[in-house]
DNA sequence: TTTAAACTCTACTACTCATATATAATTACT
DNA sequence: AGTAATTATATATGAGTAGTAGAGTTTAAA
């Protein structure tokens, strides 16, 4: 399940993708729209921003606009920025791999090779979905 | 992610369907082999028996055993047993279906309709991974 | 019938993480 | 200078995860 965090950055981001270009949404503004508490949405934004799928311009008359455009921005990133892994276990995933502590043998892992199936087609469905995809629905 | 229970979980199964038909499984037994906290298996083999995943014998020389074929149970079925929803938001889930919060009109959300299409392609599978699938790997 | 070995059940604890909130500082435009 | 916005850090809190403890119940063998 996705947390809190990254259902409200994937608001957030829809909400700047249907903006006109170059305008810029303040934190106030996107809250509103998308029913988000306003401090925790400026968390949010400030971690898309170091993730550089959104881009800030300070002072009055400032707020965020989208750095990328909405058929580069796919849920696995998103997903990935906030949730971490997409694999069911960290031994199955590609960018978040860890060893289990209560695995002896990776290799004779019955699991793992499973999982790793699970991932792959979860990633590519995850990676199908822009949020360009999204907003022309 | 998977809980650890989860993991826990199908790692217990596993353990189960590589013993001999009718052959009984007492949990320290499972637990020295799969490397599991004993106590905390014992919780896990009580939610399987609920689930009607495996049946128990109590007493001396009793233990735990499969209920049903390697092959009719899914990793979708333990994860939803365990973990709940396999969906990515509650409002895009088949068996734990739930409003968000935050939500004005569902039927307007650009976000629902993606999530549902990547629980399908999950769900689709993890269902095909089973555990006999993963025991003849 | 006693006893050991197993499951059953409830409660509890320690810890981490998610979800925010609060406050202060910085920046930029007018 | 004043205002309105982002940026940063710290703190609060509630829920959930992972695991432990202990008493009770059932069964089968001796």
């Amino acid at each position: 399940m996705l947390s809190q965090k990254t259902k409200y950055a994937l608001k957030a981001l829809l909400y700047l993708a249907q903006q006109d270009v170059n305008h810029i949404s303040k934190t106030t503004d996107i809250a509103e729209a998308a029913n988000i508490p306003k401090k925790f949405l400026e968390q949010i934004l400030l971690d898309l921003k170091r993730g550089h799928f959104v881009g800030s311009k300070q002072g009055k008359y400032g707020g965020y606009y989208l750095l990328k455009s909405g058929n580069e921005i796919t849920l696995a990133d998103i997903h990935r920025l906030f949730d971490g892994a997409i694999a069911l276990l960290p031994c199955a995933s590609l960018n978040f791999y860890e060893r289990c502590s209560d695995c002896t043998d990776e290799s004779e892992c019955l699991l793992r090779h499973g999982l790793m199936t699970i991932r792959d087609e979860t990633l590519k469905a995850m990676k199908d979905i822009t949020i360009a995809s999204l907003v022309n629905k």
